[in-house]
DNA sequence: AACGCGGGGTG
DNA sequence: CACCCAGCGTT
């Protein structure tokens, strides 16, 4: 992996954004990407949104991505392009929490601040039988605290390194590989066969399905897109008029009431409904349907839109079920 | 303290 | 299908 052995704190960073609640492999193709576009946090900092929410595009927790660009301002305007040294001045910048503070303290300055990320956890409950969940107030004090006593204070990086590779290749998830650890020995879970419970975890999240219908209002050769805003899904991303329901829609598309008030008395027909397409997230599941209308004249009511060239959206970062749609054979034929 | 945020791999 | 991933910010 590229980040390894890493010192410019700026690549250690960039590298621990990417990777929160992220496999290293759906990572690295992105990490690649951003560094050669952007080799410097000062290319990144002048680089326009559009063009960093495109690389970022897919890879999911977008707020991310804007807590990147506003800390790559910070970075260059007030610590004149110079990563802060120190845990505490690191953590304060926008989208850096215990883990990726101690991360990069570490890996970049050999600050002595123990990493505790779900490998971290992982490994010391197991190893330690410990059954307290590790999402909570009390576990995640627990396993910080046991961290931080473990910690080899003269190399914190190497061992941080160390215990969280461990985690990923040995004392994995499902399917450990105690039959070749060398910690076997000592290891409170193993010795108690109680490895495939720990670590433990509270709370399960309820599954909630959500009916996305898309209308792709054109005119001309162009199309209404918008970015999303607020504290739902795909914040910043971009999307055509949605029309959302509790429950899958029964009536004709062409006699929607959302149809109908958002053009009043200007006329429309709809011209292609798509098959519908399906996202599952971690608690979601949305269904999607891409309903193609076109109108003759602008649509006024639709406000905070932007009427966009069709050959624009190839630049615009969108959700992925949207990609799917815009890439799909019999959307490509009847949209180009 | 609880909750929401994505997309993808694994068994 | 359930689980989890080099977590964080908001309420």
């Amino acid at each position: 992996m590229p980040w390894k052995g890493e010192k410019d704190p700026y690549k250690i960073w960039l590298s621990e954004i990417i990777l929160q609640q992220t496999r290293v492999e759906q990572g690295l193709a992105y990490y690649e990407k951003f560094i050669k576009a952007f080799p410097t946090i000062q290319q990144l900092a002048k680089a326009p949104e559009k063009k960093i929410f495109k690389l970022w595009e897919g890879l999911g927790y977008y707020t991310r991505c804007r807590n990147l660009m506003a800390t790559a301002q910070i970075v260059v305007n007030d610590y004149k392009g110079k990563f802060p040294a120190t845990y505490e001045e690191i953590k304060k910048l926008k989208g850096i929490g215990p883990y990726t503070a101690a991360a990069i303290s570490s890996f970049a300055f050999n600050e002595a601040q123990a990493v505790v990320d779900g490998n971290v956890q992982r490994v010391i409950a197991r190893y330690f039988g410990i059954s307290t969940p590790i999402d909570t107030t009390a576990g995640k004090k627990m396993y910080q605290e046991l961290a931080t006593a473990l910690l080899d204070t003269e190399q914190p990086g190497v061992y941080n390194q160390a215990i969280m590779d461990f985690g990923a290749v040995i004392c994995k998830p499902q399917n450990p590989l105690c039959g070749e650890c060398p910690q076997q020995a000592d290891c409170e879970a193993f010795k108690h066969n109680l490895v495939k419970q720990l670590p433990v975890k509270e709370k399960t999240l309820a599954k909630k399905d959500r009916w996305f219908y898309y209308f792709i209002i054109q005119f001309q050769d162009k199309i209404y897109i918008h970015q999303r805003t607020g504290k739902d899904i795909w914040q910043d991303l971009h999307e055509f008029a949605l029309y959302e329901a509790e429950t899958p829609v029964q009536t004709l598309f062409q006699d929607l009431p959302f149809l109908k008030e958002l053009f009043g008395k200007q006329s429309y027909s709809v011209t292609h409904i798509s098959k519908v397409f399906h996202q599952q997230l971690t608690h979601q599941h949305i269904h999607g349907q891409f309903i193609t209308v076109t109108t003759l004249k602008p649509v006024t009511a639709l406000k905070g839109y932007d009427l966009v060239d069709k050959k624009q959206l190839k630049k615009v970062a969108f959700p992925r079920i949207i990609k799917s749609f815009l890439e799909e054979k019999a959307s490509l034929a009847q949209l180009f």
